[in-house]
DNA sequence: GGCATTCTTAGACCACTGGTCTAACTGGTG
DNA sequence: CACCAGTTAGACCAGTGGTCTAAGAATGCC
């Protein structure tokens, strides 16, 4: 399986891999994947690259399971974000709502994975950004299709188009989203309204 | 000016300007920006290193000049693209569909410019994509603004936004929207209810 | 305790990158 | 023909991602 560290880096001691793992964030985070250096991450973990190399495949490795593992932490420590279970479209939507304001408050407490994950997600559309890391992308698919499936069921969802064209305009609608709100950061006191704005403009595309 | 070949590769022979040109669409259209090798396209060229460094301020620069060569002549052959001046919504909409479809067709009689374009567009939001890239980019924002406003002043636009807000939803949406068109190419007997879909969904997230 | 085996590390080496720089070539002018 | 400005060629540089091999370290067995 790609963007899987190998199993040998999961026995190395826990110290290392933090160190090595917090390198590629701190490195991944400031440049993106292209613009990011092997060799900085190496030298900065305090490593060689013969170990590096050891233990990942490549750049592209390391940088999918560092998303991988961003994306675990987060979920850890903010999910969990179950399907929605609801029956009502207007259920659905504030749960949605809810997961959304938690996990805006989640990444900007913790910038660096922001920038980290706005990096990846940005570049999905670009050629430099491999496999590996568009193969993390995939992983969000299953939720975000079962959700839509949801959507769908209770008539919060418009079943008119494909699915893929639905998620793919929900998903580009929201990157643009979020590069606006990155420049213009909402004070916490109207977070809820931003996310209210952003929750508004995804039921106008996804509406029935 | 970022973005511009210096003076002197306007005086360079018209055959060796297209050379290097084509050299660098083909390149840059089939692996992108940070994945394109100027030294390949030099090659390519059949120019020395000392030459391309002559005419350009580097790859970067490069990669701006040859994106405003293929935009100008998209809207030199398919153009031209006024800010449309109806003064009622239906008609407002009507000539921006006119105008998408337009580019839809021309890009896919010139699927090179559009791989270029569109990777520029994708790239827009990584690192890797220097400031000249981006100016081109922001070459765009006045005709964008000025749509905006008229559609605002009409009625067929949003006015409870920021007008960056809008057009960056826009644009997400828009790219989205192009990345499934290239997965599921419509015929070009549906082409037109591809259009109304699109059209459909822009509407949506910007009426008022 | 020594030896063999396996695991892990170190860093030399490679082809390539974007970019700089200098010498040489070319063309125009007086 | 000499001089000057414009242009070209490609050597050189620091850095890249990746490969490879030798050496060191750890483990297990007799």
């Amino acid at each position: 399986m790609v963007g899987m560290a190998r199993p040998r880096f999961h026995r190395l001691d826990e110290t290392q891999q933090q160190a090595i793992l917090d390198a590629a964030l701190t490195e991944f985070a400031a440049r993106g994947f292209a613009d990011a250096s092997l060799n900085r991450i190496i030298e900065s973990a305090g490593i060689s690259k013969g170990s590096m190399y050891y233990y990942f495949d490549g750049k592209e490795d390391l940088y999918a399971h560092v998303i991988r593992d961003r994306l675990e932490a987060v979920i850890e420590r903010d999910g969990p974000f179950p399907v929605p279970e609801e029956r009502d479209p207007e259920g659905f939507w504030t749960v949605l709502a809810g997961y959304y304001l938690r996990l805006m408050r989640a990444l900007m407490g913790d910038p660096q994975t922001a920038a980290l994950l706005r990096g990846w997600l940005a570049g999905a559309g670009t050629p430099s950004l491999g496999a590996a890391a568009r193969e993390a992308e995939q992983r969000m698919l299953p939720w975000l299709m079962q959700t839509l499936s949801t959507g769908q069921r209770i008539g919060a969802v418009r079943t008119d188009l494909a699915p893929e064209l639905i998620l793919g305009a929900v998903m580009g609608l929201g990157q643009a989203i979020d590069v606006w709100l990155i420049s213009n950061p909402p004070a916490d006191a109207v977070l809820e309204d931003a996310v209210s704005t952003v929750m508004d403009l995804i039921r106008r595309v996804v509406a029935p």
